[in-house]
DNA sequence: ATGAAAGCGCTAACAT
DNA sequence: ATGTTAGCGCTTTCAT
């Protein structure tokens, strides 16, 4: 049977407020009187009811944090930089999963905002889930980290792609590289639009054209940048055009079957072709060559997306519609100053 | 404001009571009255609160799960099979991080279980965390999967590592080896002892002596299974014994060191000597040679240990000190049939 | 079939 | 410096 504030009050030989007063630590008790309840609470093993407290005061000082699944380095930083801020303003995280299973999302929604929480955090790192019917009636404080919700217009923390494909290119463009390949992501994401359109930036800042057919459309696997990577050299082939000394393509995976491509064609990475990739997944260091490529600051967007949250909590401002955070180069091997063919 | 039952029996003409009735699903209610508070709760957007019911209860129906931290597969595949097991049997489960930061375990014990769960699931992957002294107290049913616990004895879902030893060895012994090394891992861990026992075992069960001098200490490091390989070749040269043709280290990182090792000795792996490791992590399908190795049912141990949990829960018996899930053979390229040096 | 009363453990607001 | 009263939103028990 747990032990309850009226149990050390009888013990202590004083009322339950005088118990809940010591226990949050409130002026206006003697110190005596704060001494022994304290021994006894020790004594007993006392240990607050939350679901009362919360009741009580309609807080629960805790953060909802909702992902799709667990294992994924994408979720475990976003996670650690929340709990980082949360914990350094005074609050708890509890993190519920869905397990990619959908229904979840609405399920894990209503629960964590009937009083369990006092603010949600949503990781989407990469589909487009389906948690905005169950928002619209939750009233509590939402930020979502990684991707636009569908619908429902949600406060965003995300990368900043734009400028993430502008540092890319802007490295290959530095090590003398001129024509520049780009495989694209999947059309419907927009931070495969924004990715493009950094590429796009970087050369015209350059002094350089954006060539359509140095274009091709991948879907982010691996596969599909194999094919695009062959459907572009066949292309240039049948143009009788130079291939291009460098390939940036929108994600690592792809970057994966960008390379393996190229090596099918006789070209070799980087001594011939340099590659740079964008995201930082682990593999991209243990590959060979070890893939240059584009970070995204994932505990930086945990932190910021649960600071907000906790700012709005203490009567701050309601988190902005879009907030996005720098990426950051990563050097690797797969890069290399330009040799012409 | 969040809706409340109140709310939903004033709109609906009758009382909280009938209303709390309906949304429960208990009998005595008419369909009429059912269907009109049904569909004004569905109007209202009513959620139920948890902090209240679980006051008024003194149940939450949910599984408190404490990790110390998230991106780690051990830890990501355990929570999968608890969540696949508590969704099963109708309850939630809460996650809830230390991030490897001491004092954490208490803080997160104490806050889970004042009212916040009903039951507890600890996923210790390696370090011996001190959730001991906090726990002390918490008086619900607690299940820890992975690692003995220090001090307090609370029971504990982990891998047969003795019969994943067996099988590792038994491999090589059907692929023909005969003089097998052991590295082992650190001997204050218990897994570690074990998956020794297991080797024993298998090799008398073979009919062959336990030979101490092909045991060598690691520590379930690279570096350590590096430098144990080293010393372990070192002194069967300067005692003018024969090489193993097959070593079995106490896990795949430290396989990792062995491999490295040996090849620093000119010996190829699986041409000269077979390798296998313990645990099947990520990095074992994607080195060369691919690792062999033994896989721990994770999944199925967050499962069970879930289900022992809600049984309690349910008016079962205590789970039980201890229940080891045997593991699997996972079949790469690091081994071969043995080929006399 | 429905409702009234009481209480879960805690705290806010107001006495004393 | 300490205690009393009331109530958070819900469910249990017991009436009607």
């Amino acid at each position: 049977m747990p032990v309850t504030l009226q149990d050390i009050a009888a013990q202590a030989g004083v009322s339950k407020m005088t118990v809940s007063k010591v226990l949050n630590g409130q002026p206006g008790i003697s110190e005596a009187t704060r001494a022994r309840v304290l021994t006894t609470a020790q004594k007993l093993g006392y240990r607050a009811n939350a679901a009362a407290r919360t009741l009580a005061t309609g807080r629960s000082d805790t953060l909802g944090v909702l992902v799709p699944s667990l294992g994924t380095q994408y979720v475990s930083e976003v996670v650690r930089g929340a709990d980082h801020a949360a914990t350094a303003l005074g609050l708890d995280l509890l993190i519920s999963t869905t397990q990619e299973r959908p229904g979840r999302e609405g399920h894990n929604v209503s629960r964590l905002s009937g009083g369990l929480v006092d603010a949600l955090l949503i990781v989407l790192p990469y589909a487009l889930h389906d948690y905005a019917p169950a928002l619209l009636d939750a009233s509590l404080p939402v930020v979502v980290v990684g991707n636009e919700s569908p619908g429902q217009p949600l406060a965003l923390v995300d990368t900043d792609h734009m400028a993430g494909a502008r540092l890319a290119a802007g490295h290959l463009l530095d090590l003398g590289h001129r024509r520049i390949a780009f495989v694209t992501g999947r059309p419907d994401v927009q931070a495969s639009a924004e990715r493009l359109r950094g590429y796009g930036e970087a050369l015209r800042g350059a002094g350089l054209p954006v060539d359509e057919r140095l274009i091709v459309d991948g879907d982010y696997t691996q596969p599909g940048g194999f094919h695009a990577t062959r459907t572009l050299l066949a292309r240039l082939d049948a143009g009788g055009l130079p291939l291009p000394t460098a390939v940036f393509a929108a994600n690592d995976v792809s970057a994966f079957g960008v390379i393996e491509a190229l090596r099918d064609h006789g070209l070799r990475v980087p001594g011939d072709v340099s590659v740079i990739g964008f995201d930082d997944i682990p593999q991209a260091s243990q590959v060979h060559p070890p893939l240059t490529t584009v970070r995204q600051p994932l505990p930086e967007m945990g932190e910021v997306a649960a600071r907000m949250l906790i700012a709005r909590l203490r009567g701050g401002p309601a988190p902005p519609p879009r907030t996005v955070l720098p990426p950051t180069l990563v050097l690797r091997a797969s890069t290399a100053p330009r040799r012409p063919h």
